[in-house]
DNA sequence: AACGAGAATGAGACTCAATCTCATTTGTGT
DNA sequence: ACACAAATGAGATTGAGTCTCATTCTCGTT
């Protein structure tokens, strides 16, 4: 039941899904660094480290599981949820929820080409990622109308994926 | 910061939003241990408790939410879950995550009239629930096109409310 | 290059939602 | 009333996330 596998659905606008994998990983890392350095924060091993981490994963990611990617390079947990804030506050993470008490994180994209939410799988608990514009269409025509200044939104669909179907 | 501030309000397909509460609060209660009963189970003191308590409610509840307002009745912890994990499996509660380490329930709507989805305000933690068609027929739509069964969606916007915008 | 104020770090204590165990109570059909 | 199964609850336990504070590191200044 643990949402340990990963696929990536990309939604096109009219026919089914395909996978398909972005690359703006590396350029993620530089632009955080310089976002933060801008804010003004002085350099850190164990934020760097992070951001080294995160750079390399284009979804949801849980603490432990950064906890055990960090392996060798010991990193304090304090220091971890500390960067986590300070990443989220500049928008460059974001939190993912997909209700199993665990907070997950994933890098946040430069250019809008990466932006996605997610499935997950009540019988297996895989996690899905998928992305539609017409689903983030309404979903600003909706804030907007709203009056609600949304910074951020998130959107999780819960159910049996197709394997999990028979 | 506590999100203990409730407003509701509907977005209209059209102009702006407006407040409305809904009261379908006493056929979901007798639906919901009518559902349980057919589905082969004994009756339960505790279970019937917290059906009474969350019937009340129009909007996501905690735990320990639950636990206060049943006050007087003492109602273990573990009969508590085991209820909530009943109830949510039979699709007569739904999960709230906002995002705060805390899952919030809240029921299920008898009839779709009741169906919203949630704004968490940064500053100040107010919740605000709000209905949208066009989001909900971009969520079908979606959810046909991907092969994902999906028994639930949620949706949560965060930002800044229009109180706290100034 | 040495200095010092302020920022970042990490070990570990602590909080608290959520889970687990198991003995006891309650519901139900006979 | 009886017996078996289901439901309950006290309490122990887990584990994510927070907090504290002493130590280490950054970086601008001298
Ligand atoms: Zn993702
Ligand atoms: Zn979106
Ligand atoms: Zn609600
Ligand atoms: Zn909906």
């Amino acid at each position: 039941m643990e949402p340990n596998q990963h696929l990536h659905i990309h939604v096109e606008q009219d026919s089914g899904a395909h996978s398909h994998t972005s690359a703006d990983a590396l350029p993620w890392a530089d632009a955080a660094r310089e976002t933060i350095r801008r804010a003004g924060h002085s350099k850190g091993a164990a934020r760097d480290a992070l951001i080294e981490i995160m750079s390399q994963r284009d979804c949801a990611m849980s603490v432990p599981d950064m906890e055990q990617a960090l392996g060798e390079r010991p990193v304090g947990r304090a220091s971890v949820y500390r960067a986590l804030e300070l990443l989220h506050g500049l928008h460059l993470i974001t939190r993912v929820d997909i209700g199993d008490g665990v907070a997950r994180y994933e890098r946040a994209q430069l250019d809008d080409d990466d932006h996605h939410h997610h499935m997950v799988c009540d019988r297996c608990g895989v996690l899905i990622a998928f992305d539609d514009p017409e689903l983030e269409a309404a979903i600003h025509k909706l804030s907007d109308r709203l009056g609600f200044e949304a910074t951020e939104h998130e959107v999780t669909l819960r159910g049996a994926c197709p394997d999990c179907r028979n």
